[in-house]
DNA sequence: GTCTTATGTGTTATGATATAACATATAACA
DNA sequence: TGTTATATGTTATATCATAACACATAAGAC
């Protein structure tokens, strides 16, 4: 059922360890930027490595910040969904069944067929909403 | 509850009407492309015109595009969702409210604020999932 | 009327994100 | 050993988006 595949080259385990570690989504050009005293040098290199991660659901991609993320649940194949706060950057991965069958009831429908969603809600975590009355920082 | 605001300009109806007769999302340098012969000449021209329509509710983006789309269903805030069909390229607008209730119910429980949501589906509409067993154009 | 404010546009330049195309290297395996 | 799949290097370029500043105009305050 699952399907075998190589392990992960050096750059791909330097990029995952570097998303893990990170404390907020990391653009293409920051892992670049971390990368170039280890000999990586162009783009390329980082948005194949990211890839592949992505492929193997080891990371995300956060749509709505062209930026990236470490899965939370390796493996696990559900819907990921994302609660980004605007105020601090965190980013906190969720995963609702319910919520994931009724995206796809709803768009199912009209016959339409799903093959990746992106779910992403901006706002400000519990923390931030305290000192962020209105205000955007 | 609905705050008076001025009348679109010019470019501004413009690029709301090449949105609306659009059969798929536009790019803003599609945009751009259009409005070339008709004397704008920047892209921020067309990012300007794209913030106020979608600042009132008349258009959107589709972040895993980075494409603009008409709202079919202006001045209504609620969540807007999007199918979008990545063997035709069209994308279809779809509120649920149950959808947005769940969101902001799972999002909330932690203490999350949410102030916008981003859902995007691909996959295959029911005219082309016929034609599009596995292969993907 | 004219001052002020908010809004929109023009213009130039640049920043930020992403991929095409082709060459080279290496591991797995028939 | 040849073949295939995968990863990387390298150069160049495509695509998406905004900063900064100047100028124009409409609406309301006075």
């Amino acid at each position: 059922m699952m399907s075998a595949s190589r392990p992960l080259s050096s750059t791909q385990a330097r990029v995952l360890e570097l998303l893990s570690s990170a404390a907020k989504p990391l653009s293409a050009y920051d892992l670049l930027g971390m990368l170039r005293e280890e000999g990586v040098n162009a783009p390329p290199t980082v948005y194949r490595a990211l890839e592949r991660l992505m492929r193997d659901g080891l990371a995300h991609r956060i749509e709505s910040l062209n930026a990236f993320v470490a899965c939370n649940r390796p493996h696990h194949s559900e819907l990921a969904s994302f609660a980004i706060c605007d105020h601090c950057g965190v980013v906190t991965e969720f995963t609702d069944h319910d919520l994931q069958m009724r995206l796809s009831a709803v768009s199912g429908r009209s016959g339409f067929h799903a093959t990746r969603m992106t779910v992403e809600i901006h706002g400000h975590c519990a923390k931030c909403a305290d000192h962020a009355h209105g205000h955007a920082h």
